[in-house]
RNA sequence: GGCCCGUUCGUCUAUCGGUUAGGACAUCUGGUUUUCAACCAGGAAAGAGGGGUUCAACUCCCCUACGGGCUACCA
């Protein structure tokens, strides 16, 4: 049979940030398409160019690239399009489609106002639509689509089902204004039509839009995309994201410390699933999307969730990646990289690390032992860990530690067989011992990081913290 | 105002006419423990309200309430 090959779009306007709903949107379209071999293009919507602006546009492509969402092709800017916007609008003239329009915009708010006064629809209906050439004063006009009056318009949703509305309810939609500048609602159906785009899946605020756009196409005899209206991401109040609560850029979730793998897992099951499956990789992601999986209601966003998985997305990470995922937040977040000299320790400390952190903020964290010098500057909580007591009880069993075998079995017989002897419970000498070696109270155990450190270096701390 | 969409535990969700309404996060209790993280056992926790249709409704239909969106010469 054939299926015709998949084209995903995903078509920010340059106004600010990638936030996380724009992020979200932006991961279903790479989803589907890297699910079925398709493309998955990337266009920036600058028409406005009040509002446009290049650092926007960059935020945007760097969110993406965090993000890993690769895009096919080039970045397409839709105000370089406008000669071909306007290309088609003066077709739909020429063929009757569309007509010029010489109301004023004084001429039309005032409508409105009469309108909304007298409870009256607000439709507008321009005069001009049938309105003899000859007629035609020597003024300003736009071109308004010469809509359907009649019938209904049905969106054939993936998500949100048939949808049908009335064409009456719809106005005559404005296609080029007065300056000839292409309008939005035109910009999309043209590059979506130029690109390819076979499937439009984006933010349920367009549901309505949908039914104009299908004007368009029906206008100018092109296929109608498949359309995939997902609800939008709400704050934890369940009110509309705002700045307060979540609508942070993509990079403040770099910069909390979330790796982006969990965070594409959290982003794709909310609003999305597949059974009971929770956790997941890209891998799987990619296999199992699809757009009867998304959810018709608004979903909020829940920080201990997203933090959750992070944690288990830090544990599933391999060594490597977790080294330069590390180095790009302490680079993002201002923090000064890991010493080249540090590198080999910190890589031998992270199995015993990576399973206790949920975001990279503890995974440094939790690393202090491995990265730093002596002598060990204990912070406040360790250095109440080293009172007297402790530190006498830590320089006799020193030589027990040091003249044990390195190895796990070991050391802890060694500590155990200390404990013993002294009568002291282990979490007596943990204690002190993880203040020595690390100067912190959150650390991994204290054996690991004694292997970690090697029998010199773990002696040597606590000889520090013994004389001190 | 008009039109459109939505509503299952606190949150994300499963269910696609017949289930003790399941899972996950969060939460509570107990256990384990070497701090952090984790782990083990268990608990509490849901179909917005009202009408229908049906032998049977969370599931289909209608109404109401609540939430959201659109209604621009913004995108």
């Amino acid at each position: 049979m054939g299926h015709p090959p998949v084209v995903t779009r995903f078509a920010p306007s340059p106004t600010g940030f990638l936030h996380i709903g724009g992020a979200r949107t932006a991961l279903f379209n790479w989803l589907y398409a890297r699910g079925r071999g398709g493309k998955f293009l990337l266009r920036i919507e600058d028409t406005d160019r009040a509002r446009s602006t290049p650092e926007a546009t960059e935020a945007i492509l760097k969110g993406m690239a965090w993000l890993g969402l690769d895009h096919d092709g080039e970045v397409i800017s839709q105000f370089e399009n406008a000669p071909r916007h306007r290309e088609i609008a003066l077709e739909m003239l020429a063929k009757g489609h569309a007509y010029k329009c010489f109301a004023t915009q004084d001429e039309i708010a005032a409508f409105r106002e009469a309108a909304r006064a007298e409870k009256r629809s607000t439709l507008y209906q321009s005069p001009w639509r049938d309105a003899a050439p000859e007629t035609y004063p020597d003024a300003p006009y736009v071109i308004r689509l010469k809509a359907p009056r009649e019938g209904v318009t049905v969106i054939r949703d993936q998500v949100q089902g048939d949808v049908t509305i009335r064409n009456d309810q719809l106005d005559d939609m404005v296609l080029l204004r007065s300056d000839m500048t292409p309008v939005y609602m035109l910009a999309v159906v043209v590059d979506d039509h130029d690109m390819g785009v076979t499937h439009v899946i984006r933010g349920d605020d367009h549901l309505n839009n949908a039914a104009r756009q299908m004007m368009i196409y029906t206008a100018m005899d092109w296929p109608v995309p498949t359309y995939a209206h997902i609800p939008l991401i709400h704050g934890a109040d369940g009110k509309k994201l705002s700045k307060r609560h979540g609508a942070l850029g993509v990079d403040e979730y770099q910069k909390l410390g979330y790796p982006a793998a969990g965070v594409r897992n959290y982003l794709a099951r909310l609003g999305w699933s597949h059974g009971d499956d929770e956790f997941f990789s890209d891998a799987q992601a990619i296999e199992w999307f699809d757009l009867n999986g998304i959810g018709k209601s608004p979903s909020r966003f829940d920080f201990k969730k997203l933090e959750n998985l992070c944690g288990q997305h830090i544990a599933a990470t391999d060594d490597a990646a977790l080294q330069r995922e590390l180095g790009q937040f302490l680079q993002v977040t201002g923090q000064n990289p890991i010493p080249e000299d540090k590198k080999p320790a910190m890589n031998r400390a992270m199995y015993c690390l990576k399973d206790r952190a949920k975001t990279f903020f503890q995974l440094i964290e939790k690393a202090e032992f491995s990265l730093a010098s002596r002598p060990i500057q204990p912070d406040e909580k360790a250095a109440k860990l080293l009172d007297n007591v402790s530190r006498g009880i830590l320089r006799e069993l020193t030589p027990h530690l040091q003249n044990a075998n390195w190895t796990r079995d070991a050391l802890e017989d060694a500590a155990n067989g200390f404990g013993e002897t002294h009568d002291l419970k282990f979490g007596k000498l943990a204690g002190p011992l993880r203040a020595a070696l690390a100067g912190r109270t959150a650390t991994p155990s204290v054996f690991d990081m004694m292997l970690v450190l090697g029998r010199d270096e773990t002696i040597a701390r606590l000889q520090d913290a013994t004389n001190g």
